[in-house]
DNA sequence: ACTTGACTTAGAGTTCACTCCAGGTGCTAA
DNA sequence: TTAGCACCTGGAGTGAACTCTAAGTCAAGT
């Protein structure tokens, strides 16, 4: 599968594709001999996980680390693990921020709308 | 209270105190007769609403737009409050997308957890 | 009187993660 | 056989959000 194909189904332009590969977020993709990528089953998977993981926000330096180790192959399990631990503690951290930036934000707009009732009733209300 | 204290009190250094006032993210803090800031209690609520905002990753130039309408006052509150929801929806839609990368995060350490096991079987029974 | 240290400003620099560009190659179809 | 298109590369440019720097002011302590 060429690039644009792949671009296409997962959203990805194809200069984010190759500034993947170019950086070893993605491993080196096989090239067909007039030297254009020939995306694989195992390729795509790669790109599609590497397209969960940032859509969260985890950063690209800790996911290098973690292909590259991926790619140094058995030994590496338990370093890999660490990585995916450390980066799960730190989503859920930002995703229990968010939470409480969801309440308030919630908060904010049940007291607009409260705000915007009295208002439909005559009632002037200062609200911040 | 002096920019120190402030930033002391919420973890936002005074660079990014000063920076937040200068584009209009935080209205114009009271200076004492020799031209320093000095927060009063108004100010400090608003610092910590941006912070809460900012630390779910609601982007700047939203949050100037609310703010310039907060500062306007009462005939905003209409588009103050959709400017709240629209956030709202975003926020929570990349909270669903962190779930599901945490979800594939559980997943994956799952996977490495049982891998680390067998191997430790595998060395049991090489020993035995 | 002088040093220290916190504050001020305008503006430049940094980081992250892309995104774009110029110039070039190679397949395909009229 | 030439036009058009998708692809390639290295490198420059972009946008968001800070972060730092230089040069200066001011109040307090020695």
């Amino acid at each position: 599968m060429k690039i644009a194909e792949v671009s296409e189904r997962y959203s990805i332009s194809a200069d984010t594709l190759r500034y993947y590969e170019r950086i070893g977020l993605i491993q080196p993709v096989n090239r067909n001999e007039s030297g254009v990528r020939d995306y694989n089953e195992n390729d795509l998977r790669r790109v599609e996980f590497i397209k969960c993981m940032r859509s969260a926000g985890l950063p690209i330096d800790a996911l290098i680390e973690y292909v590259g180790l991926v790619q140094r192959g058995d030994n590496t399990i338990e370093a890999r693990k660490e990585i995916l631990k450390e980066q799960r503690e730190l989503l859920m951290a930002r995703m229990q921020e968010m939470q409480k930036t969801l309440d308030l934000l919630d908060y904010k707009i049940s007291v607009y709308e409260n705000a915007v009732l009295k208002k439909e009733k005559e009632i002037i209300q200062i609200v911040e």
